[in-house]
This record gives structure tokens, sequence and C-alpha cells, in this order.
DNA sequence: GCCGAGCCTTTTTTT
DNA sequence: AAGGCTCGGC
């Protein structure tokens, strides 16, 4: 037996070294996944598999880009490199790229991100004469999406208002020329499913499929899994029911639990030996968890038994939480030598971490925030984004409204809204309707003018994106300066500080234009802007491991990452469980989510409440999470910060805090 | 068509 | 607390 199975536990091995016919691995957090998932890649390798032919999908990017990492390192000669890693999204989104004329699109078609679908629902809804109030286009969006994913029918769009609204929704994304998120998955099970010669192209291309996350998918991803496997079914999927916190995004945790309704006669392997946290910590989350009811009966343990207590902390004031969080790291770093790394704060919703940069920012202690969708939100690289979206897709009237008069070019609102009832009108694109003679004939000299120079440039610079060689930096960074980009920045900032903030913004976002082309000479602009939709860590992994500090991260980005010291604060009711849980019945996924939470943790776990809390720049009364009354009290180490910190007012800032509450607990 | 002031909403999690 | 959006003055 080769050497990378050689360190694993039976349970480990056996999941392994079965390489035919359906494998089901049910792995607890912590548990060795990983390893378990890269050693079966490198022993089929060695076991005379062609890399190329294992297809690993994971579910976030994160995973696909650590698990690259692994496999790099576990098998020699870049032989590793040849395994196609992505996320479902991705591999849907490579599909359609080579196959889009099957389903009706061509190849040049947009992803539609988060934001890009919000606008395009609000003009739906416009369009419609649907008033905002009536109809949050959020709430239809998801509603479309729901629906998309469960396969249903929404009804007569003559009848009802939903069934209208999705589709016109449709035809809209459709003449855009856009796909959404679910679109992606949708057409990419009908590609494979209606289209014989694709499905056996890509029964030769993968051969043995590997699914992590399982407990994540939802029934398209399913329906697509079975799609691209013929009998005898050469499929492994690991999961964890306990670790499922998507059901919200349409998750089917039955796609785990009724696995061997999809695949027959799977061989299951359990993996319970936890090789990451100490037994206070695994205790305590086994306590929480066992409050699910359905769940599948599972219970890690370890033969670390740690030094540490789990500690719960109440505090005042949400402050106050946030400075005991940034002291005790700094007081690590400075008296233990505990890297910055170490450290990891886990929280609910990404605007928790607001107060926990400013704790941190005071003490000047690296911090890294991962995950928050913030880059690509902002305005400088938005803009950008844009312009490069309709360079690749003129058609795309979502992209192209964003640019259009930006900079101010004088193309104001009321040209804008002609061109966008001609191009209703007569069924084209607001681009085609810019470039209609008969369009520009009925608008003023002005802004006539200053169309045609919008057009012109738009023109020119597709030619060049388009072209075989093209260094899309210098063509991206030509653009900007033709528009006058930069100078439109400093004109429309307000503080000087604001407008460095957006250009460092652009040069960021140039750099990662570089890398991706150094990267990937061939795929051109079309490849860059399908990595940028697809891909959330959009750091590049190099990047995110180059960042140095304590990591900032919600639960749901925590997934499958461990850090030696974590802090959970914030369990509050109506944070954790979050308030809407309630209202959805989700209640069960929050506790699962506090379980992820717990189990990052290998050494030191940190949980903390309020009693006092800042919303809306209002102070607010908080209660304790209910889940901790769940957890059981062995090995927890309770304590109440603030008193203590009022009965030792001349202890100085810099001893340290809980050897000294120790300490006057043991004098008690 | 442009721009600023004030008003209004917003906060769940992510491919 | 902050950013987006509307409205009104230029």
């Amino acid at each position: 037996m080769s050497g990378f199975t050689g360190t694993l536990n039976p349970q480990q091995r056996q999941a392994a070294t079965h390489i035919h016919g359906p494998l089901l691995i049910l792995a607890g957090a912590g548990t060795g996944k990983t390893r378990v998932v890269t050693a079966r890649i490198a022993f089929m390798i060695s076991e005379g598999i062609k890399p190329e032919h294992i297809l690993s999908v994971t579910f976030t990017n994160k995973a696909a880009a650590e698990m690259r990492e692994r496999v790099k390192d576990m098998v020699r000669d870049g032989l590793g490199k040849k395994v196609v890693l992505g996320t479902f999204h991705a591999f849907c989104a490579k599909l359609l790229r080579e196959f889009a004329e099957h389903v009706g699109y061509k190849k040049n078609f947009v992803i539609y991100s988060q934001n890009d679908q919000i606008s395009l629902m609000k003009r739906v809804l416009k369009s419609l004469l649907i008033k905002e109030e009536t109809m949050d286009p959020q709430v239809a969006l998801s509603r479309i999406s729901k629906a998309k994913n469960n396969n249903e029918e929404l009804g007569d769009p003559t009848k009802d208002l939903m069934p209208a609204i999705a589709e016109k929704y449709a035809d809209e994304m459709r003449a855009l020329n856009a796909m959404d998120f679910d679109d992606l998955l949708c057409l990419g099970v009908k590609l494979v499913e209606e289209t014989p010669v694709v499905q056996k192209e890509l029964y030769q291309r993968h051969r043995f499929i590997m699914v992590d996350e399982f407990q994540d998918t939802n029934s398209l991803q399913m329906r697509l899994l079975r799609a691209l496997t013929p009998p005898p079914y050469n499929v492994c999927v690991v999961g964890d029911d306990d670790q499922s916190i998507y059901g919200w995004r349409g998750a089917e945790i039955t796609n785990i639990t009724e696995f061997e309704n999809f695949f027959p006669n799977p061989t299951v392997v359990k993996l319970e030996e936890n090789y990451r946290s100490t037994t206070p910590i695994l205790h305590t989350a086994n306590s929480l968890i066992k409050n699910n009811v359905g769940r599948r009966p599972k219970s890690l343990w370890s033969r670390n038994v740690g030094n540490d207590l789990v500690r719960l902390i109440a505090t005042e004031e949400d402050v106050e939480e946030a400075e005991m969080i940034a002291k005790e790291v700094e007081q690590g770093f400075f008296s233990n030598k505990e890297p910055w790394e170490s450290y990891a704060v886990l929280f609910r919703t990404n605007d928790q971490s607001r107060i926990l940069e400013q704790a941190f920012r005071q003490r000047k202690i690296p911090y890294r925030v991962v995950g928050a969708r913030s880059f690509f939100d902002r305005r400088e690289i938005k803009d950008t984004l844009s312009y490069l979206t309709v360079l690749h897709n003129p058609h795309d009237d979502i992209a192209l409204l964003r640019i259009l008069n930006t900079p101010t070019r004088g193309i104001g609102g009321a040209t804008a809204e002609l061109a966008r009832d001609r191009s209703m009108e007569k069924q084209y694109s607001i681009w085609v309707a810019l470039c209609d003679p008969d369009f520009l004939r009925q608008i003023p000299e002005k802004s006539r003018n200053a169309v045609r120079t919008f057009t012109n440039v738009i023109t020119k610079y597709a030619a060049s994106a388009s072209a075989q060689g093209t260094d899309l930096v210098t063509m991206t960074e030509a653009l900007l300066k033709e528009v006058e980009y930069v100078e439109y920045l400093q004109k429309l900032s307000k503080k000087p500080e604001e407008f460095h903030a957006w250009e460092h913004g652009l040069s960021e976002f140039l750099t990662q234009m570089s890398n991706y082309q150094e990267r990937n000479r061939k795929e051109g602009l079309a490849g860059f802007l399908d990595e940028i939709s697809l891909n959330d860590e959009r750091e590049d992994k190099d990047d995110i491991e180059k960042k140095k500090g304590v990591c900032l991260i919600t639960l749901h980005a925590s997934k499958g990452l461990e850090f030696p010291i974590v802090y959970l604060p914030g369990l509050e009711k109506g944070i954790l469980p979050h308030k809407r849980s309630y209202e959805e019945g989700r209640v069960d996924e929050e506790r699962r989510l506090f379980y992820v939470g717990i189990t990052r943790a290998r050494q030191r776990l940190t949980i903390s409440y309020v009693r006092y809390r800042m919303k809306w720049g209002q102070r607010q009364t908080e209660l304790p999470s209910p889940f901790l009354d769940e957890l059981d009290r062995t090995y927890v180490d309770e304590m109440d910060y603030t008193k203590h910190m009022k009965e030792t007012p001349t202890q100085e800032e810099n001893t340290n805090f809980f050897a000294g509450l120790k300490a006057i607990l043991a004098q008690e």
C-alpha cells in the first residue's frame, strides 16, 4: 500500500481505498475528511487512474482552493494539478461556455451576481407597474430561485403575480444573454440530460466523481451528479448532516440521508474520531447538537484531553466584548508569542465585524476580514467591471446602464429613458437602441454627440478586448484613461481619503487582473469575468495566505476551517439563533451553525454574550441565546467579565486578566 | 442635465 | 451609522 494511506485510521483507509461503485463517507467535523479525500485522490492516481479523469466538486471556492493545495502537495510532479476541481457552479459555467448553443444561449453569456439580479428585478417590477412596497425585489428573486431549484411550476402568468414576474424576469435574462447562479445549474442539468452527445463526452472526461460538503447540495446538483454518472456509479460523496447550514439556499439534507435512493447499495463509512479539538470542546459541541431532532446519531471523540475549559463570558456592553477579545489576543501575542493567525473570531452576521475591527484597529492588531462581500460591491470595482462586461457583451443592459453616464458625459436620465423605451418597443438591447440612427435622430444634438462618443469608445475597446493576445491590464487602463474615470472619482470624492481608497481599489483590481492573466493566458476577458462572478474567494489563495492577522469571519464562511483559538461573540437571542430563523422555522439550522462554530476550535474556545448592544444607533437590551442553556457545563468555565473588572479596578491592563480572575476565584 | 441636501432604509447566511 | 435614492434648485 502506498504511503499516503499508511497514516490513516482504519475507517479513513477504507474510505480512501474504495474506488469503484458508490461511496458515502459520513465525516464529522475535524475527522480528517480533507485528508481522506486527498489521500483517496492520490491513491487513485497511484493505481494508474489518470488525474484528468477525476472530477472533484466542492461547495465553496474556498474548499476547492484548499483541496488544490493539498492535492498538489501530495502528488508528485504536478500531476495533481490535472485533477478537475471546482464548485458545481463553476463546473456548469465552463460546460455552458463550451456548449451554450445547445440550450439556446450564446457563448458569451454573462453571469449575474446578486446585485445584477436585483437591478434587473427592480426593472422588471417597474415595467409590470408593481410598486416595491407590494413586492420586495429580493423576495421575488428568492421565490423564483426556490422554484428553479425544486423544479416546480409557479402557475399561470396571466392569472397570478408571481408567475408573471418570473416569466418576465426569465425573458429579460435571456434577452440580455445573462444567467444567474440558478440558471447555471438548471441549464447545466438540462444540457447534460437532454444532449446525449454531450453526456457521452462527459462520461469520457470525468470517470470518477467526488463531491465534498454533500450535505449542502440541492436537488439540481443531485440531478446533475446523476446525469454525469453512468453505472457502476463511480461516485464518492462526503458530508455531515450536523453541518448542513445552507437549507435557506435549497440544500436537501435528504441527498445524504437517502443517498441509497439515488445510488444503489453504496458503501458507507463513518468517521467519528476527531483530530482537531480537545475533549472539552467536543463534549460541549456534542451536548449542543444532540438537541436537534431527526439527525443521524453521531458523537465525536478525541484523544486530546487538552488544557483549557470552554469559557462562557458575559459582558455588559458590546464594546466591552470586543475589547475583551482584542485585549486577550494582544496579550497572547506578547506574552505567549501566539501568532495573530492562531486567532479567529466567528460571528453570525457580517455587520458584527465592524465593532471588532474597531477594537483591533485601536490596538493596532493586524486582522483580515474573510469573505465579506465588500470588494466587488465597491463603486470603483463595480464601475470597472461594468465597463468590461459591456465590452464583452454590450447587450447586457444592466451593466450598460451603470456606465452609460459614469463618468457623467451628458447622457442623462431622459436620454436613458428614451433608449430604454425604444429597446422595449423594438425588442432589442439598449446598446442597439443607442446605435440606431432613428433613435439618434429623436434626441437633442448635444445628447446625440454624447451618445456617439460613448458608443465609439465602447466599440473601439470591444474590438481590442476580443482580439487575441490583448493585454487586459493595459487595455483597461487605457479605457479608464480615455473616459477620464479617475478624474471623475476625484471630483466625486468628498474627502481625499475617500479618493485614495478608490484609487487603491482600482489598483488592487488591476493587480488581480494581471494575476489572472499570468495564470491563464488562453481564456481572455470572458474567463476573467467568469472567475470574478464565480469566485467569492476572489483574492488568490496565495493572497489569503500572505495576509497576516486575526481572522474575522462569518460562521458560514468558517465551515471547513480550523483555528487554535476561537472566539464566538454575540451569543444572544436574535443573533444566534437569528431572529428570522424563528419566523422561518430554521432554529435547528442555527444550532448547527453554532455547532460548526464550536468545532472550528482546536485548543481554546471562548463563547460570549452581552447585555446591551447598539443597534441602528440605539442601545438595546439583549438576552442570552437559548442555546447556551443546552450546553453541558461539565467542561465549561462561566464568568462575568464586567463584574470582575469592577472588583479589580486597580488591575492594570497588561496583566493577564484571566489569571487574575482565576486567582480571585481561588481565594473565595 | 447636473448636483447637492436631506430623507429613507437597512441587517442573515453565499454560489 | 452609513450609504442609496429622491427631489428640487441651478
